[in-house]
DNA sequence: ACCATAAACTGAACCGGTTTAGGTTTCCCA
DNA sequence: TGGGAAACCTAAACCGGTTCAGTTTATGGT
């Protein structure tokens, strides 16, 4: 009993209709499983819908339900800078593997500034492409939020969004999006407070962009952990989270005459490009000078010496924004997700200061 | 005047015919400018257009074209080895450089082995979700293509594809879709023809996948270009192009009796994992050891010694790639490109070996 | 036996475009 | 003056689903 040979004729509602005997409306009910179908005609018309191999046109299903089953990801990076962090494709691996069993699609856009990120997110909305958005990156007063709130289009941040206006926020007072956000203070925290465990005084922080909400919040979080440790004031340089940015304020850090035993790095890129520098100049790592970074991307374990960071989870952050996401559209709203604190790994390349004295400078 | 007030109703072509006064027909027409409409009625329903704000329903159009408007890429690759290598961010972003001009969208997948990726092939053509397709990561036998050949999907594959059986050559004993490619031969040639002038005859290759056509095609180029220098028979050592996967390999060619002086990595995450071998080694490089790499990722120049590597151009590949897909879907078909050849780019990772005595054995 | 009500189902409108068959004009030339 | 072709345009069908008003059928209460 061959079915499926393909008369040149995708096959349509119609046909199940004919072959369950009932009206396509009828079979639209079944599919979607909503009340006012009997059991026995529900059967029938499942049954006739597998014996031809039938699934719904997504394009006709996007034009009469207004919906068009995918979501969007706008990525506002220099390819420089989205290259060398491995964020994104795992945060898309996990992204995927929740979208792909439910039928829905990811739609990537690669822009390379922020005028180019809001243009993007409007023409998506202007052609429907995308159900909802990813927000990443968060920045400060970012503008994305109420374009997106002027758009409609629900979306999630990755982590709490702040400096939001009065009229962006939702009537209890809170962001407009549900967040999904992971702690990363406790990992710089943890960082610091090791380093001065280990006898360091001058403990140096290269920070990234402070327009990016997680770079400010890694350099208070700095800052409040070098107050704790009773530490003087220690250095910040602010940087772009490049790894170009990362080896000149190495660089810089390390030309002074009294130059930090220890860097914070703001990111991985970053502090291996620092190690690259340390090499360069003769010093020993981590006896010269001990290095942190943050994510604990695949080289981390690789360089010389491994590098002491900390490990987020970007492929466990893909799946709860992707669940979070869905859950949103569904029911119209959905709680906070926060994820474990990202937590202190650590390997070779930070250790007791070589010399306590000139640490001490007595 | 006043007209963008939104009525809370989407406006429409109809709202578009009735204000040029002409019928929805010829609005369609205007619009997609075809034949039969005169110059006066043109200017009316384009000013009208414009007036009310109007751009064609995607999903209407999508509906009634059986088209998308979307192309696909399906990278099949585990968020470990992708998150290493910065190819499809670049990519990517030189994909979308083309696209976004001309109103396309991406759609992106990751999904960990092939099954999973000839799934997706077939959901997205099921589903309608894309008109194209991107194909990277050439396997020999890729069963991808008389998938794509089977679904009727256009393609464009990333460098040509080989071992393809007669059922799925076109007509003229050629691959069935457009290739375009990069020579990446020559790189690897020039690099063993550098170490060799420079004194090592004792040259190893670590190599990527041998199912992956780029990973076997490198590795024939060092075996060429290792009989061209005159050298003895060196030594390769396959891998999954993982970064884990070369510092092993790194491990297993130096705990040799006689370990080679220089080694040819197929990637830069693997060499870079190999400096890393080398370090801990207690190697010194260039001096006992000599390195070169494949991409010229971001972090070949901030490493130290900063990677003598070759170096590609993924943006420069995706636009070229976008661009032909484009063509061969409006044209139905096009010619292969082929960039230009990547080139050895000389750092500090490799130099003279130290001693010629231990080089030669003699 | 009869009416009320719920459940099951149908038919048609609708989403917003494209496409085609056919109908007017207009113009040209015999 | 008429005939024919070309240019322009309209109306309606079509893409393939969802939705809803309304009809039929089944159930139940009195």
């Amino acid at each position: 009993m061959s079915v499926e040979h393909d008369s040149r004729q995708r096959v349509t509602i119609m046909d199940v209709a004919k072959r369950a005997g009932v009206s396509k409306g009828l079979v639209s009910f079944a599919l979607n499983d909503r009340p006012g179908v009997s059991p026995e005609s529900r059967e029938r018309i499942l049954t006739a819908a597998r014996e031809l191999g039938w699934t719904p046109s997504l394009r006709a299903r996007s034009l009469s339900t207004r919906r068009s089953f995918a979501l969007g990801l706008v990525v506002g990076r220099t390819p420089e800078v989205l290259g060398a962090d491995p964020f994104f494709p795992s945060f898309i691996a996990g992204v995927e593997s929740i979208l792909a069993p439910e039928g829905r699609a990811l739609v990537l856009s690669v822009v390379p500034d922020e005028e180019a990120e809001l243009r993007t997110y409007r023409s998506l909305v202007a052609d429907g492409r995308v159900d909802g958005v990813f927000l990443s990156d968060l920045r400060h007063n970012d503008p994305r939020i109420p374009l997106l709130v002027e758009l409609g289009l629900p979306a999630v941040t990755l982590g709490r969004p702040e400096g939001l206006t009065p009229t962006d926020l939702n009537p209890a007072g809170r962001s407009p999006f549900p967040a999904v956000s992971i702690d990363d203070t406790v990992g710089i925290a943890e960082s610091v407070r090791y380093l001065a465990g280990l006898g360091h005084s001058r403990i140096a922080h290269v920070a990234g962009s402070a327009s990016m909400l997680h770079g400010s919040r890694r350099r208070m979080a700095f800052d409040d952990a070098v107050r704790a440790a009773g530490l003087a004031e220690c250095q910040t340089i602010e940087t772009d989270f490049s790894i170009g940015a990362g080896a000149a304020a190495t660089r810089r850090l390390l030309d002074q005459d009294v130059p930090p035993t220890a860097i914070v790095f703001a990111n991985d890129p970053m502090a291996i490009a620092g190690l690259g520098v340390a090499h360069e100049l003769g010093l020993r790592i981590p006896g010269d000078l001990s290095i942190t970074g943050f994510d604990d991307i695949n080289f981390a374990r690789y360089v010389y010496p491994p590098l002491t960071t900390v490990s987020t989870t970007p492929a466990q952050w893909g799946r709860a924004a992707a669940r979070t996401l869905l859950f949103l559209m569904e029911h119209g709203s959905a709680e906070d997700v926060d994820l474990p604190a990202a937590r202190l790994t650590v390997r070779g390349s930070a250790g007791a200061p070589a010399s306590a004295a000139i640490a001490t400078g007595t």
